[in-house]
DNA sequence: TAGTTTTAAGTTTTT
DNA sequence: CTTAAAACTA
């Protein structure tokens, strides 16, 4: 009896379950109740978990149930191989996926926990933490974001443009990302501006010297090390018997080379990706590493993982229709398990606004008919381009009461006093952090001026090349800042010195807070503190809890940083305060110590994502990025703002455009029930208003796949031959014919031969005070009246509104 | 110099 | 429209 229930349920979820919750009761049945684990994997999936010896390469298309194949061969191993879990190592790219492979792998076999599950970065600066120094790197460094470098930057080429520095620091970001050094011959490559040569190679020099890494020293200095030091790389070869990447299409080259590295013959190394969802280029991103697997690794196997268990198949027919435009991919069929389902709906929207209208009414009544309620919030996502698109939503949400949560976009440890605190916190564990000395000490202002902060920095450099460089070649060591500025306190001004000395001592109150560390210990939890660390009075009210805390707090009120944002700025100087607040509470789980800062500190900068999954029961609509979606799942998904310019966006060609139509099928396969796009015919951009054409990927979607709703442009009208294909140059260009004869504008609307108001017509010669002689080119109504559109013979477009500007406008008569 | 006002510039996408 | 950098004044 017992049995047959069990069947009962094997016989419900023949199909997998996706959802955490069914997931973990399923797991649970399966493990207790039947002979193994492995019964509910298909065929493909079981012959990838079973596969030993040689390279394996796992092509897994979205929703095939990769992360379960993963999941489930850590588990095997553990179980049936008798492999050591601590010789396990698992990388992946997000702290989600890092963390959602733990549990799930934990759910099979417990001693999965054991295994080392963590994202390329956190590995990186695990490694770098305790084998740092065969590189010349001390194991209390901190890692600087992309703010940092570019304010170290900035402080190398003084007087740079803005801009200009933030080119080079992509450009040094790139570099890294393909394993380059300043003096790589292929460093031309990435940029061949000798202005970023001699930058790339100062940024280094000084950033050795500080002694800090930025993100891309986690993955290079890693495989320099254990290039470098034969022994390092021995015992980590000797560790590591089977290494496991998932999204493998995402790695770049450091990446790929840093597992070349781990690897050794006899190791088994299992990589799992999909190049359909490559969206990583710009960031380094080599989807060749993935074509290029079976050749770096001889001898390699191959598994495919084509059924998908997530989508209907009208989902997966039109996601597929957009990429199949793409050429040079490895090309996969996926199959729909569940069968057909409801039809993609586009709609056509006049504006953002009433998208987020849209929206909200699709969210609000739910289609389940006339329980309005019947569909949970957090069945819902709302995916856009761009994290800017996701204001015009939340506005609407939060007037219509419907719950969301934004992903991503969490700008908390960007705010300026938040940012604050940390640059303190970083100094108390690194005095050579020039970045975080410059951004503090004279911060609130203490007289201490950019004059005198370059001359405690040009001593500092000058006493590194003097005391340290002889006797410590290989370490590359700056000096001590706070060391440096308190020797030079009688050369400077009375202010300035006085000033100094005020940091100074806001430093050593933050120093007094922590406690000796033992030796290379872990950290002890519950530690009783020394009497003499009392927490100081508050003055501006920050309460100081357990452990590190206090330290924060203490730094806080000292520097006097707590007291300058709440005076400062009196609207939201209380928010600001929150915020300090926040960042004491989040430090009460660490231990109040030399280590307990810096494991504090390293969280902060490899996971921002600080609460978003706290609110993962919380039922409410997800808002997020394309970008942000992979790997997630929803039951119902909106793609907003799929027009031109904006998705893709309008300097996209070729392999850029490739990458944008991958963006488009990751969203689209994203989700499970019922998918949306749609596409507004104006927007909002900057402030200014201007029309939009509907994305070409739109003229691409298979039409059959899709009911189109709302003010459709020309071309997608209901009853409209699906057949097309905008790619064919001739159909296009009578379509372009055809559409003007009737009425509808360039971008594919119903536009108006005059404006109401009387005073222009379509194709009237004008004048402009700045831009010259044009023609009008398309009139429209808007809300605020007639919308002229002019195109001038300088080539470019300018729209007015009628009655508002015309004044700048003269109407040529011409005969 | 510090704190203000004015002007220009900008939005991909992320560990 | 929002934010950051240059420009300005007390």
């Amino acid at each position: 009896m017992h049995h047959e229930w069990v069947s009962l349920i094997v016989c419900a979820t023949a199909r997998p379950f996706f959802s955490v919750e069914n997931r973990v009761s399923w797991y649970i049945i399966m493990t207790e109740q039947l002979p193994s684990y492995l019964d509910v994997l298909n065929d493909e999936q079981r012959r990838a978990v079973l596969h030993t010896g040689n390279p394996l390469l796992i092509l897994a298309g979205a929703g095939s149930g990769k992360t379960r194949v993963i999941t489930t061969k850590i588990a095997w191993l553990i179980r049936e191989q008798g492999v050591d879990p601590r010789s396990i190592l698992a990388v992946t790219f997000t702290n989600k996926a890092a963390r959602e492979m733990a549990e799930r792998a934990r759910l099979i076999d417990e001693r999965a926990s054991n295994a080392m599950l963590r994202t390329f970065h956190s590995f990186g600066a695990w490694f770098l933490r305790r084998n740092g120094a065969a590189g010349g790197l001390s194991s209390n460094f901190v890692i600087y974001d992309d703010d940092d470098s570019l304010a170290l930057l900035a402080a190398i080429l003084e007087g740079e443009p803005r801009a200009e520095l933030r080119s080079i620091a992509n450009s040094i970001a790139r570099a890294k990302d393909y394993f380059l050094s300043p003096d790589d011959p292929e460093i031309d490559l990435i940029d061949p501006r000798a202005k970023f040569r001699t930058a790339y190679a100062q940024y280094e020099e000084r950033l050795n010297r500080i002694g800090n890494v930025d993100f891309g020293d986690l993955i290079k200095k890693p495989v320099e090390i254990l290039r470098g030091v034969p022994e390092v790389a021995r015992r980590f070869r000797e560790r590591f018997r089977v290494i496991m990447v998932d999204e493998y299409q995402d790695a770049n080259i450091a990446q790929s080379q840093l597992l070349s590295e781990l690897y050794s013959p006899g190791a088994y190394l299992c990589v799992v990706g999909d190049d359909d969802q490559s969206i990583y280029s710009f960031r380094g991103a080599e989807v060749q590493n993935i074509l290029d697997f079976p050749e770096t690794f001889a001898n390699s196997d191959i598994v495919r993982l084509e059924r998908n268990y997530r989508s209907t198949a009208p989902i997966l027919r039109a996601a597929a229709s957009v990429v199949d435009h793409n050429t040079g991919r490895l090309g996969k069929t996926l199959r729909a398990e569940r069968g057909d389902g409801k039809m993609p709906v586009l709609a056509f929207l006049p504006d953002q606004d009433e998208e987020a209208a849209f929206c909200a009414e699709l969210i609000g009544t739910g289609t389940a008919g006339k329980n309005a309620r019947a569909v949970p919030y957090s069945d819902w996502a709302i995916v856009y381009r761009t994290n800017a698109q996701s204001l015009g939503f939340e506005t609407e949400f939060l007037r219509r009461k419907i719950p969301y949560r934004v992903v991503g976009s969490l700008k908390f440890y960007e705010r300026e006093e938040v940012k604050d605190t940390l640059a303190l916190l970083s100094f108390l564990v690194n005095p050579r952090d020039e970045v975080a000395f410059r951004r503090m000490v004279n911060k609130p202002s203490r007289g201490v001026g950019p004059a005198t902060v370059s001359r405690i920095i040009e001593k500092a450099m000058s006493l590194k090349l003097s005391v340290n460089f002889d006797t410590q070649p290989h370490s590359a060591q700056g000096a001590n800042l706070a060391l440096t500025a308190q020797s030079m306190r009688h050369e400077l001004s009375s202010k300035a010195g006085a000033g100094i000395a005020a940091f100074l001592k806001a430093v050593e109150a933050g120093r007094a807070m922590l406690a000796e560390d033992s030796a290379d210990n872990d950290e002890h939890e519950g530690e009783e503190k020394p009497a003499s660390r009392k927490p100081p009075k508050s003055v501006s009210g920050l309460r100081s809890g357990e452990g590190l805390s206090a330290c924060v707090v203490a730094l806080a009120e000292e520097s006097g940083i707590a007291e300058y944002h709440l005076t400062n700025d009196e609207i939201s100087g209380n928010q600001r305060l929150a915020n300090l607040q926040e960042v004491a509470n989040a430090a009460s789980l660490y231990a109040a110590s030399q280590d307990g800062l810096l494991e504090f500190l390293e969280h902060i900068e490899l996971d921002r994502s600080m609460g978003e999954n706290a609110a993962d029961d919380n039922n409410a609509v997800t808002l997020i990025t394309l970008h942000n979606t992979k790997g997630l799942e929803f039951r119902r998904v909106i793609m907003t703002g799929i027009e031109q310019g904006i998705f893709p966006r309008d300097d996209k060609h070729d392999e850029d455009l490739e990458e944008e139509r991958r963006l488009f099928y990751v969203g689209a396969t994203r989700a499970m029930d019922e998918l949306y796009l749609t596409s507004c015919a104006e927007r909002r951009m900057y402030g200014r208003t201007s029309p939009m054409e509907p994305s070409v990927f739109l003229r691409e979607i298979d039409r059959d796949t899709l009911r189109i709703v709302g003010n459709a442009p020309y071309g997608f009208a209901a009853g409209f031959s699906a057949t097309h294909s905008a790619n064919t140059d001739g159909a296009y260009t009578q379509r372009r014919g055809e559409q003007l004869q009737r009425g509808y504008s360039p971008n594919g609307y119903p536009q108006n031969k005059a404006s109401s108001d009387g005073r222009w017509s379509l194709g009237d010669k004008v004048y402009h005070d700045d831009n010259g002689y044009g023609y009008i080119q398309q009139i429209r109504e808007s809300a605020d009246g007639p919308v002229v559109k002019v195109r001038f013979e300088s080539g470019q477009e300018k729209q007015f509104l009628s009655h508002h500007q015309s004044s700048h406008y003269t109407k040529i008569r011409e005969d």
